[in-house]
RNA sequence: GAACUGUUAGCUCAGUUGGUUCAGAGCGCUGCCUUGACAGGGCAGAGGUCGCCGGUUCGAGCCCGGCACAGUUCACCA
């Protein structure tokens, strides 16, 4: 049989997925096996997969996989998130190429092109899901605009509106001017802006003198109500009880006093515009002023801007600074930083505005939220993650929830006006609101026509909050199988950036629905970053195509590379040599396994190397699957591969598979031969869930495989038996003898020894010869010989104590083998000196534990006996 | 401005109640190897005053204090 010299992915890859799909092992239904479940963070359903979602499922699939292995009943459930502004905004802006204004269409029709868009791209990162080999149960396939999801999304809204936890007010919101919407505090990114403080002269009524008042927004001048000092502060004494003349606008504001302004900020004078400053609406509603919105839902300025109605608010304060400078009423400018604050969706700045808007009472929700993850009924890894999330719970403010979006779950409120006044209803269908209405109006002729729905919808972490009990349509149904078998779900796989926007409330939601933990275990991935260490984003153009890299490296080699450098909570500097390094592991194994599958087997007697190394390699699998345990259960996945990877590679490959290895063109024997086998299927399924194709396809090539077998759903090697003293002392002795071989090895290489030349070895002393066979095997002895005096001039080496020889004869190099053996001498009596500097002080000798100190006059006689051995050596040399 | 986290080899990171030669791993680097699974490879090497200063201790990469730098999050400065 020819197998190729280097494994291709491409060739393999879709069909073992199509294989796996076919047998149904995605799949998972309630038994009565322990669960495991994971519930995807939804992606974009429009969006396509970038570096971040590589990350995150492939450790999702890890995950999941290892836990099938377990046998447990693993269940993996996708889906995706309608993305409210995210989508919204894509589709006014493909519409606007194609000459189509958003307000020129009807809701319906609006709608329409967003579902046409949705079906059009929609489900795209679900395939490419695929393509990395992410074992997702497809068929409970779930979208937050589903006909469940939504149904769930309204049932919670009426629910919570009922229990008084829903409320609708007027407040200063983010108002976000691009997507003409408002958003949640946690939806602004504030950042340093470089601009202006202007330096503005109010007249004082009725007096030829002005007051200066700083500000970095002269365009709001117009809705200025009012202009604060405070009331000790003596440079502002002489305005109490003024009247100023707002310039331009010439409207009359009176001076209030209030401890809120800072003296030192400015001229100690404040304009007061309630409508367009948080802290303004604070003084405000205190003095009862009047708010004044000066600006339309886009950022222009409204009737009350005067000659400036219909212009940008940033033209306006170019404009209006001009204008000022014309009239003299502009002292100076001077340049400025200050934070502004920005929409994350749309990249504008935040314009803060009065509205009316839904809100969600956040605390009694937040309570039994952050006590499970205070006493670690919910552990996020890492740790450090409780800090972020306990600031925030701490400090929780009430969620704004209404979006003035299309996109998304209309709120399910209704209107209607009876005897002039308006009043509302909220419940989950128009026929349900009408008879509310009926009941609430006292008018039992109402008709449907007379109520309207509220044009707004919900934020979209609304819906995506439910997602592990909607999933299973946990909301509607709070008794069915699936959600009493799946529910609570183990762990979620997120990103730290979205703690608040969606872990915190999901947990939140998990309490007040199912008076349960959602999830036992948050994993927090890092940012992918590019070498540089900036954040990878489609503006940058610094993000490599994961399909593209797919294709290059093969869908293991990138999860490998991404794994590679990605700890927990640790940003990952993204560089393809990762993918590199992925790909060309898994050309080691393909070789591994074409040397193992092109032997030839004979009934010949076991050499006894063979059996030592069986029974070696036997005890490092054991103590490496203990390992394995215990990293996953710390979530400690990189290192789990990086140990696997390391068994592979210089364990297995190296070091026993050089050592059962029949000479060229010699046949194995039966017995290495099948425990080579056994020892490759173990490492096989080891591998399995980091690297799921070649794993698979050189599984179905070990031996005969009945159809329907799967690697994906065998079970983990587990140890035959606890790691035995036995066993850790297989291993600790198998330490000594690589380090004989290396040792070997070195002086082979420095005197020029070829490897086909044997040498003899000669052991100085006492050393077990229960490896002899092995070492005459790995290092090309002739013989090993135990002798009380080695020969002169021979090169020699210690391991631990014991004293190793290769006479050289013709080779030797007198006065470099003095140097060495001198500089090792004086090492070893420097390191002797440290150690007895330890036993002499009596203060180390009272205090320190007897454990210590018997280890420190171990070391003492360890070395003294060296050093003794190292003395003769020179002696020996110098005499030749 | 505040809080939190970090600073260990050229790079990315481990280092688990302070105590075995504890200073580690992977990659990279250097040298040698046209060996019969694999050059996407083999073998052997070199590389660090553990950010800085002090303290506690018989003993500090690890504990405490201060400083410097970096990152993250939060926050009211017109």
């Amino acid at each position: 049989m020819e197998i190729a010299t280097k494994y291709n992915p491409a060739e393999v890859e879709d069909k073992w997925y199509r294989y796996w799909m076919e047998n149904g092992f995605f799949h998972s239904e309630p038994d009565e096996r322990e669960p495991y479940t994971i519930v995807i963070p939804p992606p974009n359903v429009t969006g396509v997969l970038h570096m971040g979602h590589m990350l995150n499922n492939t450790i999702q699939d890890i995950l999941v996989r290892r836990a099938r292995m377990l046998g447990k009943n693993a269940c993996w459930v996708p889906g995706t998130d309608h993305a409210a502004i995210a989508t919204e905004a894509k589709v006014v802006a493909k519409l606007a190429q194609e000459g189509i204004k958003k307000n020129d269409l009807t809701r319906d029709q609006f709608l329409e092109h967003v579902w046409e868009w949705t079906y059009k791209h929609g489900g795209i990162i679900l395939d490419q899901l695929k393509k990395l080999g992410a074992s997702c149960d497809w068929e409970r396939t779930c979208f937050t605009m589903d006909e469940k999801r939504s149904e769930s999304v309204i049932n919670v809204f009426v629910d919570l509106y009922n229990k008084g936890m829903i409320y609708r007010g007027v407040r200063m919101v983010n108002w976000d001017p691009q997507a003409k919407t408002a958003l949640s505090d946690e939806e602004v990114i504030h950042k340093e802006q470089k601009g202006k403080l202007y330096y503005l002269r109010y007249r004082i009524a009725g007096e030829e003198a002005y007051a200066v008042i700083a500000t970095t927004r002269p365009e709001t001048i117009f809705g200025d109500t009012a202009v604060a000092i405070h009331p000790n502060d003596p440079k502002t004494q002489h305005l109490k009880g003024k009247t100023l003349i707002v310039p331009i606008a010439n409207r009359e504001v009176p001076v209030i006093e209030d401890e809120y302004v800072d003296i030192e900020f400015g001229t100690g004078c404040l304009k007061v515009t309630p409508a367009h400053d948080i802290n303004d609406y604070m003084l405000g509603e205190k003095y009862r002023l009047e708010s004044i919105d000066i600006f339309n839902d886009d950022g222009t300025l409204n009737a009350y801007g005067l000659q400036y109605e219909g212009q940008d608010r940033f033209d306006v304060r170019r404009q209006i600074e001009q204008d000022l400078e014309a009239a003299g009423l502009m002292e100076k400018t001077e340049a400025y930083e200050n934070k502004v604050g920005f929409s994350e969706r749309t990249n504008v700045p935040i314009e803060p505005k009065l509205s009316m808007q839904w809100f969600l009472k956040m605390k009694s929700l937040a309570e039994p939220a952050l006590e499970a993850v205070e006493k670690d009924t919910i552990r996020f890894y890492p740790a450090k993650f409780k800090n972020t999330y306990r600031h925030w719970m701490e400090n929780i403010k009430d969620w704004n929830i209404s979006r003035q979006l299309w996109w998304g779950h209309r709120i399910p409120a209704y209107y209607f006006t009876t005897r002039s006044a308006t009043q509302w209803v909220v419940a989950e269908t128009p026929e349900k609101a009408l008879e509310l209405a009926r009941a609430a109006s006292g008018c039992p002729d109402l008709q449907a026509s007379d109520l309207r729905q509220d044009e707004d919808t919900l934020d979209t972490w609304f819906s995506s909050w439910l997602w592990p009990i909607s999933v299973f349509d946990g909301i509607n149904r709070p008794h069915n199988p699936d959600i009493d078998y799946y529910y609570p779900t183990n762990d979620l796989v997120t990103a730290p950036e979205i703690i608040f926007f969606w872990v915190a409330r999901m947990i939140m939601s998990g309490y007040e629905y199912r008076q349960q933990a959602c999830f036992r275990n948050v994993y927090f991935t890092g940012i992918v970053r590019d070498k540089q260490g900036r954040k990878m984003s489609k503006s940058l153009g610094n993000s490599p195509d994961p399909i593209e890299l797919m294709n290059r490296y093969g869908a293991d080699g990138v999860r490998m590379g991404m794994l590679l450098s990605s700890p927990a909570g640790n940003d990952l500097p993204f560089d393809e040599v990762l993918c590199e390094q992925g790909r060309n592991f898994n050309n080691k194994i393909w070789n591994a396994f074409r040397l193992v599958k092109g032997w030839e087997v004979a009934e010949t007697v076991q050499p006894e190397s063979s059996r030592i190394a069986i029974q070696w390699f036997e005890s490092r699998l054991n103590k490496t699957i203990a390992i394995l345990n215990d990293q996953f259960d710390k979530y400690r996945i990189s290192e789990a591969l990086m140990e696997v990877y390391k068994l592979f590679w210089d364990e297995f490959s190296s070091w026993y598979l050089e050592m059962i290895k029949p000479g060229f063109q010699h046949p194995v024997d039966r017995q290495t031969y099948d425990a080579t086998l056994r020892f490759f299927d173990a490492l096989l399924r080891l591998l399995h869930p980091f690297m799921p194709f070649i794993t698979e396809e050189l599984w179905q090539a070990l031996e005969e495989r009945k159809p329907g077998e799967s690697i994906m759903v065998s079970l983990l090697p587990v140890p035959k038996e606890e790691q035995t003293t036995n066993g850790e002392q297989i291993i600790a002795d198998f330490e000594q003898v690589k380090e004989i071989i290396s040792n070997i090895r070195t002086i082979r290489m420095q005197k020029n020894i070829p490897n086909k030349e044997s040498i003899r070895l000669q052991v100085i002393g006492e050393y077990h010869p229960a490896y002899h066979p092995v070492l005459i095997k790995m290092a090309h002895l002739s013989e090993i010989v135990q002798t009380e005096e080695k020969t002169a001039g021979a090169v020699s080496f210690l391991v631990q104590t014991t004293e190793f020889a290769v006479p050289l004869g013709s080779n030797m190099n007198k006065e470099e083998e003095l140097a060495k053996l001198r500089e090792e001498l004086q090492y070893q009596q420097g390191f002797l000196q440290s150690v007895l500097n330890k036993l002499n002080n009596e203060r180390f000798v009272s205090k320190a534990p007897a454990k210590v100190i018997e280890m420190e006059r171990k070391k003492q006689a360890d070395a003294e006996s060296k050093i003794r051995s190292l003395e003769e050596n020179i002696a020996a040399f110098q005499s030749v």
